[in-house]
DNA sequence: CCAAGGATGTTGAATTTTCACCGATCAATG
DNA sequence: CATTGATCGGTGAAAATTCAACATCCTTGG
């Protein structure tokens, strides 16, 4: 379980459409491609990346539903620090900044208010 | 201007590189990188990168610095929103959980009030 | 002025990626 | 039971990448 080395252009492509989608078969992942290659193309890359253990696959009815081998959560988590870090500087507060500006200004107000109360809750957890 | 294909696996590792020093000389590049190649290796990287269109080279000194081609403002955004997209669908709420949650904990109260300003204020404008 | 060291660029080859062709398998249908 | 259509996997070749050896230029110190 050592550290993999970064995925290649494709490899990613096809990765980001599965965590977007949850898990998804080879023909949902073709039509989310922008500029697709054949069916068996894509199935390739698909073989590779369960080769390397990125991917699992599942039988689901006459299809292979193929889904990220590590948790959303650890996925979701470890792709927003590498923003961070990137991007950011570590800076918490420039990123909250950039992601609320990123609606356009039009923030829910019971979104805001959720969000509110959540950084509310996490100072008191953190202490 | 057009759509550019998605960088290869050292164009990644480069540019995140540059975007967290802002701009680097190409020592600077090989020095950060975990697997580094020889010098000249990166500098091939370097000049695809330049020829692409994806970075612009300052003469300082008795070297070049490498930084991005687009402003660092624009940058954050598309990496922010690229993941909120692809890991969050799109839930504001979401990315801010998680992201608070990656400090543990440990965020500093004036941080903290300076975030929940902000949320304040950024409701505000947008109407 | 000359030599040494550092920074940069070029080239070509090994490795990796990318992809379509092809055949096998399976399910539903006539 | 044969046919059609769809899914799936293997293979090999074209294309892109990755990279080190090499050459050139600059600059700095003696």
């Amino acid at each position: 379980m050592a550290e993999m080395p970064p995925l290649s252009r494709r490899e990613r492509q096809v990765m980001d459409i599965i965590h977007e989608l949850g898990g998804a078969t080879a023909v949902q992942i073709r039509e989310r491609m922008s500029d697709p290659p054949t069916d068996s193309a894509v199935r390739s890359v698909l073989r590779i990346l369960l080769r390397k253990g990125h991917l699992v696959k599942e039988y689901d009815g006459p299809r292979f539903v193929y889904s990220s081998r590590i948790p959303a959560r650890a996925a979701r988590r470890s792709a927003m620090s590498h923003v961070l870090k990137t991007f950011f500087g570590g800076s918490v507060e420039g990123a909250v900044a950039t992601l609320i500006a990123l609606e356009d200004g039009a923030l829910e107000p019971d979104e805001r208010e959720r969000i509110m109360a959540m950084i509310e809750r996490a100072s008191e957890e953190g202490r």
